[in-house]
DNA sequence: GTAACCAGTATCCGATGGATACCTTCGGTC
DNA sequence: GACCGAAGGTATCCATCGGATACTGGTTAC
C-alpha cells in the first residue's frame, strides 16, 4: 500500500511532491479560516516572495486544492479559497504542524548539540 | 498557537521545513520496520541520488531524528535506525500518506483537467 | 593481479528559489 | 491634467540546490 510512494513514477509520490512543499503547506493553513486575498496572504506567510506565492496558487489551483475568483473591481481583487479536497488536507497538515510545535525543542535541541559536539 | 508557523525566524517553521522535505518523509517510512543500510535505502527510495540520500541522512541525524552507526568491517557497513523522536513522526508522515494515497485520484483529475482546459 | 563490495565523494550542470524592480488600470487628489 | 496609490501580480537577475554521472579506498575473494 505505502510501498508506491517509492516509485517515482507513482501518483501518489507526485502528489506527495506537492503537498509536502513547505509553502504549500503554509497557504492550507492560512486559507483554513475562510477565503484570503492575495496580498493577505503574502503578508500572513513570513518569507515568501510574489512570485513564489503565485506559483504555488496556481499550482494548488491545477491540483484543485483551492479556488482563484477575480472580481472586476478597481483595484483588482482575487480570492483564494480551499475547495473541499484542499479542506480535507487540513487534519493531516494539522498533524504535521503539532508534531513540529511539540518537539521543536527536542530537535532544536539535537541540532544545537550536533553543531557543537 | 500555529500563528508562529508563519514566521520564518520561528524554530517551529524551521522543523516545518525539514520534515516537510520529501526525502525526509520517504526516509522515515523507510525505516519504520527497523534499521536499514545506506544502499537498502537508495533502493527503497526510487530516484534518489547518493549525495542527496547523503545529505538528507546527515540532516536527520543532526536533529537527532535518526542514528548513524558505522560497523568497522569490510566492506563497511552503515546501519540508520529512526530515534523515538523519528518514530513519533511515522503518525503524522502516515496521515500524510494515507491522504494522498486517498486522494490521488481527485488531485491527478484535477491536474488532467487543468491541462486541457 | 584484478575484480567486487559498500558507502559514500567529486564534479558539473540545469532547474529552482529568492531578491528586487517594475507594470497596469483606475479613481481620487491638487 | 499630471501625479499618486491601491492590488495583483510580472520581469529580470543571481545564488543555491538538486540531480546525473563518475570516481575513490580498503579489503577480501578469485
Amino acid at each position: 500500500m505505502d510501498g508506491d510512494a517509492f516509485n517515482p513514477e507513482c501518483p501518489t509520490r507526485l502528489v506527495l511532491d506537492r503537498i509536502g512543499d513547505k509553502w504549500s503547506v503554509l497557504v492550507v493553513l492560512s486559507l483554513r479560516k475562510g477565503p484570503r486575498r492575495f496580498t493577505e496572504l503574502r503578508d500572513m506567510i513570513g518569507g515568501v516572495t510574489p512570485k513564489v506565492l503565485t506559483q504555488t496558487l496556481r499550482a494548488m489551483a491545477a491540483d484543485g486544492l483551492l479556488t482563484r475568483h477575480v472580481f472586476a473591481e478597481v483595484p483588482p481583487r482575487v480570492e483564494y479559497e480551499l475547495t473541499p479536497l484542499g479542506q480535507s488536507l487540513q487534519a493531516p497538515i494539522r498533524a504535521i504542524t503539532d508534531w513540529a510545535e511539540q518537539h521543536v525543542n527536542e530537535v532544536m535541541a539535537a541540532r544545537e548539540s550536533a553543531l557543537t559536539g
